[in-house]
Parts: C-alpha cells; structure tokens; sequence
DNA sequence: ATATTTTACTTGAACGATCAACTAAGTACC
DNA sequence: GGTACTTAGTTGATCGTTCAAGTAAAATAT
C-alpha cells in the first residue's frame, strides 16, 4: 500500500495505522509492519524509539485526521444540527458495510487493548474521544433552544459516543449491521422525545 | 491464583479467563499461562488442541457464567423490571471502580481483538451478547405495558448493551467512571421519556 | 571553488529472549 | 496391564531491538 511519494517515516506511520487498525497492536509484528512499510528495523529505530512510540504517533495522527476524515465529510452533506450528527453516525455504517462488517473502530479496539499502566497511550486515545465529543457537541449547542432547558449538552454527546462505539463492536461480532441500526433507531427516538419535551416548556 | 482443589484443566479455564481479560488473547503468552495455572505445557496440549480452543472454552464458559454472576445478583437486588437493568448497569460500575478504572469488558475486548475470520470465536461471542440482551428483555417485557405501544423490545435491549459497552470503553481511555456515569444517566433520561409517552396514551 | 567534516538516513545481519507447539518417558489409579 | 494424566525438555520460528557499516547530501573550512 505505501506509495513510492511517501517518506520512510510516513510510510511506516500509514502501515501502523492500517495494521494497529487491522490486526491490533500486540496483534503487529515488527516484521510485519516493515515489510507492509518497505523498511529495514534499522530506519525505523532512526525515526522512534521503539513500537510504542510509532504508537502514540499513530494516536496523534487520528487526532489531525477526525475533522478531515470523519468529521467534515458529515457536515459538508447536511446542514441541519441533527442531521449532523446522524451523518457522522452514517459515517460509520458506511465503514461497517465497507469491511463487510468486521469494522472495528481503531481508537475502540485500542482503548480495550492497550496496557491501561500505558498512560500515554490512554491520554491519547481519551483526547481523540474529547475531541469527537466536542464536535457531536457543537452541533448540540446549535439546537439547544430545541432540546428541553437544562439538558447537559456534554453528557448527551457522550451517550451518542458510548453508544456508536458499542453499536460498532456488536455489528462486528454479530457480522451484520443490524445491531448498529437498531442502536441507532433507538437514538433517534430519544432525540425525538427530548425535542417533543422542548417544545413542550421553553 | 489457582486452587489447589481445582483440577488440571479447570486451573487452565480459570487461568485463561483471567489472563485473556487482563491482556488480551494475543497478548496473553503460552508460558505466562502454564505459569499462571501451574501447569506444564503437556498437559496442556492433553487438554486443548490449541491456543485457540482454550479460547473458545473460555468464552462457552461465560456463557454459562453470564446468568449467576452478572444477571442474578441484580435480579435478586431489586424486583422492579426497569430497577433490575439498571441494577446490571450498576454491577459494571461496581467493576469499573474495583479496577480503579482500568475495567474492560472481557467479551467487548475479545470482540474487537479476535480476527474476524475466527468465525467460531465471533459466534461464541454474538451467542453472549445475545444472551445478555435476552436478560434485558424480559425485563422490558415485564414492563411492556408502561412502555409506548409498538416498543422493539429487542432493539431497545440492543441499545442498552451497546450503550454499556461503550460506557465502559470510554471509562477506561478517560480512567474515570464519568463518562459511564453521565451515559447511564442519560438513559435513565431515555426511559423517563419513553414511560412518560407510555402513560399519554395507553 | 575545492576539500573536509558533519549530518541524515539506509542497509541487512545478528542479538538474546520468547513464541506456540510437540514429544516421549514417566507416574498413578483403575 | 491399561487408561488418564503429568513431567521435563526440545523444536524451529518469530519476537522487538541493536549494531556496525555504508551512502549521499548539506554545512563548514580552507
């Protein structure tokens, strides 16, 4: 996969991303991740210092890529706050549907295996969820005098969080996406009945 | 940690259980195993075929566990359907503080980790998931009436698990119970609503 | 402008440790 | 004497990492 354009570097965080995604982290050999990178071990112990630290590169690249990758391509599609988040949640049916669903969202897959004594790991992994929450969030504050008065904005996009993640890892085992779909219903009907509770006393 | 009175095989099941909760299956080694349950590897391979068949018992084992050790100390806790999933709800947060939030659910690990091709693994593993919301469910059958007629009972179990899982996620990447906590109430929200639309017209 | 040194990066073999798996000889109880 | 199980050790492959030797270009000195 790595393109002759890419640097060394480049290429060998492209190929840990893919196979930390695909295969895990204690599930990446080394060997594996060099041949897939096109890299002898001696120019990757140049550019880190050891396969964790290609992790914690890896974590920070995610966080460059959320808007970019998961984030815009939603926003750009529908203009509606609601409909917002609903789109980037269709975003990753999409991924279920695209990998035939054995999606697994990385950070997820990671947040689980990763060695919680890696505290640098985790404090990556938890920024990348912050940020996805803050984006599920600006879309709340722009229908907030929608939803009933007092409704914790935060909590609420983390639910929607918590609950992408959890749809995901069913639709993974149950190879189908209906776990995701039904997950996603239920939220819908939620928002369906805060925004009736917001019209009721504004 | 293994009993003296437990058998061969049990100590492995028992140590198996343990270690691929604790670091996962790919992270958990074959000596650190045999070192773990006392047990030399031949008797292992007596046992199990592999390192995958452990596996496999290991989840058949959950399974079984599932109903006496996560289901029915909250069913015995309240009587109260909808008290009763929020009391199994209660049991995960017990867990996330007795880890000091280190807590990843065992099945949702196994679930993102093991290779989606390990279709054996995979169907083990639906067959808990499965389970679990089948426990939910009778709790929202049980309370049918309440709900708004035409409630996907199923879907809305489905939606509490995945909603679980992904509390337990974040709670582990943020090593704080708030973000379980704040998804959890937010459901409390959900049900609110939906009990509140089930008295409106019954 | 040319010679010299420094820096940046690549190469691929080799390190010791550990990996999952297997075997054959042995013990213990029927 | 036969079945069930344990013992201790070996297998070759693979693990993450290191290293000495090399190249090519940029920086510095003459």
């Amino acid at each position: 996969m790595p393109e002759a354009t890419l640097s060394t570097r480049d290429r060998l965080i492209h190929s840990a991303r893919y196979l930390f995604w695909e295969r895990g982290f204690a599930g990446t050999s080394m060997a594996e991740l060099l041949a897939n990178a096109e890299v002898n071990s001696g120019s990757f112990y140049h550019f880190f210092d050891s396969k964790e630290a290609l992790l914690r590169e890896v974590l920070d690249g995610y966080l460059r890529l959320l808007r970019p990758i998961v984030i815009e391509p939603a926003f750009a599609a529908v203009e509606e706050p609601l409909g917002r988040i609903f789109a980037i949640l269709a975003g990753y049916r999409e991924r279920i549907l695209a990998t035939d669903c054995r999606y697994g969202c990385p950070l997820g897959r990671l947040a689980l295996e990763i060695d919680p004594e890696n505290a640098p790991a985790h404090a990556l992994i938890a920024q990348n969820f912050r940020s996805w929450i803050g984006c599920v969030c600006e879309c709340l504050k722009a229908m907030k005098d929608k939803l009933p008065p007092g409704t914790d904005l935060d909590a609420l996009a983390t639910y929607v969080l918590a609950l992408m993640e959890g749809g995901v890892m069913l639709s993974r085992s149950y190879r189908s996406v209906e776990p995701f779909d039904r997950s996603i219903a239920q939220l819908r009907e939620h928002f369906r009945l805060l925004l009736q509770a917001g019209t009721k006393s504004p």
